[in-house]
DNA sequence: GATCAAGGCCAC
DNA sequence: GTGGCCTTGATC
């Protein structure tokens, strides 16, 4: 099935990112991806912006480029909760019949979660765990539909322990957003539908990616948080330290520390159970220090206020284990190389949505977009995982649903663990320079704005963003930090280690990857591509 | 009272 | 075991 479907790319994604900017159009589109040559092909519906929601296509269709969407001109503004839902169900394409346990899924797949779950079933898959899932195959194979299901963002804990019938549960709000959404989107359609249209006539792209989890969402719309807008006045901006605090409200209590960052038994796999470690991002800020006062916070540029708002910690957090959860569920054991290429193809997806909504990236051509995120994106994730750790208490490990314990410290070692030690000594030494929140996201805007990279076409607009932000680090560290000797020139000097890390690493998962023990078809061997051929 | 997402029932 | 239809009950 889906061997018409066109082509879709990183590109294509940003490229309808960037024009939907200023109007925040949400569109759906079938996708192909195409690794190279020897990988099979495979389409999936992927929903622009950053609000995705997947659903297989039919069996046979998505042939046409925008074959999901409404010819032009018939997009109906009348549209109604009822003709949102005229969807498919997105683990076996069926028809929808309703929101069910956090997503719209049809009535079979309904009944088939609830038993699962009710009842306890472990399933075996007699084949290779990853059978394909379709209306007329979906009772083949229980252990890799329910896999789907989990995949595809089936909520454990929409089931009720008690069996308690009727009455609404926890997820009704999010519902009730997530249509809202989709009949904005219906409305919206028509002009994306001319857009996208546009897009697909340039040619196409080489490259394509999908999720690891075979022709299933990488997450769903309901799911993905709204990434801040960078639209909020410097004026009403708090300091940097209550800023570094609420980007993380609201937040729960801490739980008991021993549990902080495992995943919890299903019925209380809630993403609240993985709380954020306040008091480490508290100690991260500086005016938790004898550093600064709260007058020299309120001196902090307000652009790295925003800075700061863009980063959601507590999605990182969620998003990891609500992976590590699923991926785990009512499995004995489980390949945690594989599992943790899955978490770094999830974190690169993210990263990709979060490049795009920042200033300076956002503006750029998506060609430029892409060469930046090729060379960057491994830098980004070793500094995302100093970060997780210093700032929010990230362990080295932690013990999945299985009991199967799972090495956290190699995620930001991209599978070396021959990298620990530089990687310890790193995080010693922003320690010693007590590196912080805002410290973090301008180091990062400084590794996604490289003019150096080749090829980049607007070298002007990007050479412009670093040295802002350069700037702003540079008044930062000597504003909130004047004890530590050119903290700014040190910062600066640590990017070369963090890349010479990310490069080891990338190498590694390339290596991995060509004797055929990494998962295919992911955003992470599409980078690891991407920088060879560059 | 209407809605709708839970659980239950039962023919297949 | 599956899946279509029914019942329930909190929320709007």
């Amino acid at each position: 099935m889906h061997e018409d479907a066109p082509k879709m790319s990183v590109a294509q994604n940003l490229a309808a990112s960037t024009s939907q900017n200023k109007g925040d159009v949400v569109i759906s589109v079938p996708l192909e991806y195409e690794m190279g040559s020897v990988e099979p092909k495979q389409a999936e519906t992927i929903e622009l912006d950053l609000k995705i929601a997947y659903v297989d296509p039919p069996n046979g269709t998505g042939g046409e480029p925008g074959a999901y969407l409404p010819a032009a001109g018939t997009v109906c503004d009348q549209a109604d909760t009822k003709d949102v839902i005229e969807e498919l169900c997105p683990v076996c394409g069926d028809k929808v019949s309703g929101y069910h346990y956090g997503l719209l899924t049809c009535e079979s797949c309904k009944g088939f979660f609830k038993r699962t779950v009710q009842n306890k079933k472990v399933y075996t898959c007699v084949a290779e765990r990853a059978c394909h899932i379709d209306k007329t195959q979906r009772k083949r194979c229980p252990f890799c539909r329910f896999q789907k299901c989990l995949d595809v963002g089936m909520k454990l804990e929409a089931v009720r322990a008690d069996r308690m019938r009727g009455g609404r549960n926890k997820f009704g709000p999010m519902y009730k957003r997530d249509r809202a959404r989709k009949l904005q989107m219906m409305r919206q359609r028509q002009m994306a539908v001319q857009t996208l249209r546009g897009s697909f006539s340039d040619g196409g792209l080489v490259l394509g990616f999908s999720s690891p989890y075979a022709s299933v969402p990488v997450k769903q719309e309901i799911q993905i948080p709204q990434v801040s807008s960078l639209t909020s006045s410097p004026e009403s901006s708090p300091g940097p330290a209550l800023l570094a605090a609420q980007t993380q409200q609201p937040q729960p209590p801490p739980p008991p520390a021993h549990d902080k960052w495992e995943a919890h038994s299903p019925h209380s796999a809630s993403p609240d159970a993985f709380a954020f470690d306040a008091s480490a991002t508290t100690a991260a800020t500086p005016s938790s220090t004898a550093e600064t006062t709260s007058t020299e916070a309120l001196r902090v540029s307000p652009m790295i206020r925003e800075f700061v708002q863009t980063i959601d910690d507590r999605e990182w957090q969620n998003s990891l284990f609500g992976l590590l959860q699923s991926q785990t569920y009512n499995q004995c054991e489980v390949d945690l190389f594989e599992l943790m290429c899955k978490v770094l193809d999830q974190n690169l997806f993210s990263q990709v949505d979060w490049a795009r909504n920042t200033v300076f990236f956002k503006y750029l051509k998506v060609d430029d977009q892409m060469k930046l995120l090729q060379h960057s994106w491994s830098d980004m994730l070793v500094l995302d995982h100093l970060h997780q750790r210093m700032h929010n208490g990230l362990p080295d490990e932690t013990t999945l649903h299985n009991g199967q314990k799972f090495d956290l410290l190699c995620l930001g070692l991209l599978g070396v663990p021959s990298l620990a030690d530089h990687f310890n000594e790193l995080q010693n030494k922003l320690s010693e320079l007590k590196f912080d929140i805002p410290d973090y996201i301008c180091v990062k805007f400084l590794l996604l704005l490289n003019p150096e990279v080749r090829g980049i076409v607007n070298v002007k607009c990007v050479r412009d963003g670093y040295q802002t932000v350069q700037a702003a680090l540079l008044d930062y560290t000597l504003t909130c930090y004047p004890t530590i000797q050119d903290k700014f020139g040190k910062l600066v000097m640590v990017v070369p280690e963090i890349h010479a890390l990310a490069a080891r690493g990338e190498e590694h998962l390339y290596q991995r990857h060509c004797a055929g023990q990494a998962p295919t078809q992911t955003l992470l061997m599409e980078m690891l591509h991407a920088k060879r051929k560059s």
